[in-house]
DNA sequence: ATACTATAATAGTATTACTATTATATTTGC
DNA sequence: GCAAATATAATAGTAATACTATTATAGTAT
């Protein structure tokens, strides 16, 4: 799998970007350092400016590669939702058993990410902490139905139905499989979340991932 | 129970606050115009410069009631807790019944709220959507870590007590009761905002309601 | 050697999110 | 009923943000 990776290029709505980031060094230096300079100091802190000054170039050249900041975190989010697709796809192809198969679509998109490391120039496991902490803001931006159009949620929604589906090939009578796959997704990206910053109201520690939340539910629910 | 709520005060933490709205006839103001502007506008738009223009009052005038405009978001969020922790404790009080208490319970936190009309300067039908469309971002900023050590989500954590309880009452071996009512408070929002926005990941209609699919998910889990 | 492209540097603008100051109106205490 | 205190309004100003526009420079391709 480590191998293939390395040869896809994932695939990301160009109508997020005004110059494709993978096609040079400074592209691909705007993507890895502004994932870094995020986790760093949030998404409301970060502007074209600090991240010009990290990576050594102009604010107004990063201007040639984004719109805005929040268009760049529709790209990363988009990038990430891609990957899992791809993981998604790849690693539940093979299983036969139609439970088993659900329950590692699950596995992949509420288990902690550690950094994959073939594509060099993003961090994985500090993307998923972006995805974590601020994903929700792609969502809840007042342009969200003229981007929603766009198509700029598609493979968050390709990865929502491909889920979707496996439930209904378990069980064709559960009358909420769409809510139950986004309320999973969503509600797992939450859980870590809650881990992070209100821990009270999580049972989902270090060592409790919202996984083996979400695996019993759907256990218990459609078994 | 309209009457009573006519004579009850929601408190909200008065850190929220530099001088309680609540007190006069401009902090009525404010607040009643600030839950429609932010409805019509969006949070993002909202400016304080904007509500002055719209309550015939100045900019600074705001200032004099709240310290910015996410301290007041995070007020009207409280506000909201508090009238749902209200209706919560009232409405479940009298139910012997260990599941019906809770199926109660989890109606009040996901039912399309309407207005109340018995607190005057507030719609809580409104109120109801901003919470939708904008409770998350209360969450997602950078000074949360603080704000919760000074207590701002106490109310929102209560509403999550009481509902986990109720869950332990009817089965105290269910490992994951925090994260099964904190994931149908947020979830139920998510679920409200992806029928307003992106309808195709959501059962979720206007005659299907999330509470439909939170209701119908715990008769099978726990029972 | 020329043309093209990418990047960098500089400057400038409108808006936001405030703070500070002063003026005016309203309420309350005696 | 007047003074003092308080609330509100008006005005001005500031630093930062989120850009846009223009020009300069460097590197590459033909």
């Amino acid at each position: 799998m480590q191998d293939l990776l390395a040869n896809i290029k994932i695939q990301v709505n160009p109508k997020t970007y005004v110059k494709d980031p993978e096609t040079s060094d400074l592209g691909k230096k705007i993507i890895q350092n502004s994932i870094l300079l995020i986790d760093e100091i949030g998404f409301e802190e970060f502007t074209f400016k600090k991240l010009g000054e990290k990576i050594g170039s102009n604010e107004s050249s990063i201007y040639r590669y984004f719109e805005n900041k929040h268009k760049l975190l529709v790209y990363l989010s988009s990038w990430y939702w891609a990957w899992i697709e791809y993981r998604l796809v790849f690693s539940t192809n093979n299983i036969n058993d139609k439970f088993e198969k659900l329950k590692k679509a699950i596995l992949i998109v509420t288990e902690t990410i550690e950094d994959d490391s073939k594509t060099e120039h993003i961090n994985e496991a500090i993307l998923n902490k972006i995805i974590i902490e601020e994903f929700t803001k792609t969502f809840h931006s007042k342009q969200l139905d003229e981007e929603n159009k766009e198509g700029f949620f598609l493979i968050y929604k390709q990865v929502n139905y491909r889920i979707e589906k496996m439930i209904l090939d378990i069980n064709p009578d559960y009358p909420f499989a769409k809510s139950l796959v986004s309320s999973i997704i969503e509600g797992s990206l939450h859980q870590h979340f809650l881990k992070n910053h209100l821990k009270t109201i999580t049972n989902c520690t270090d060592n409790v991932n919202p996984s083996e939340f979400y695996i019993h539910l759907i256990e218990n629910l459609l078994r």
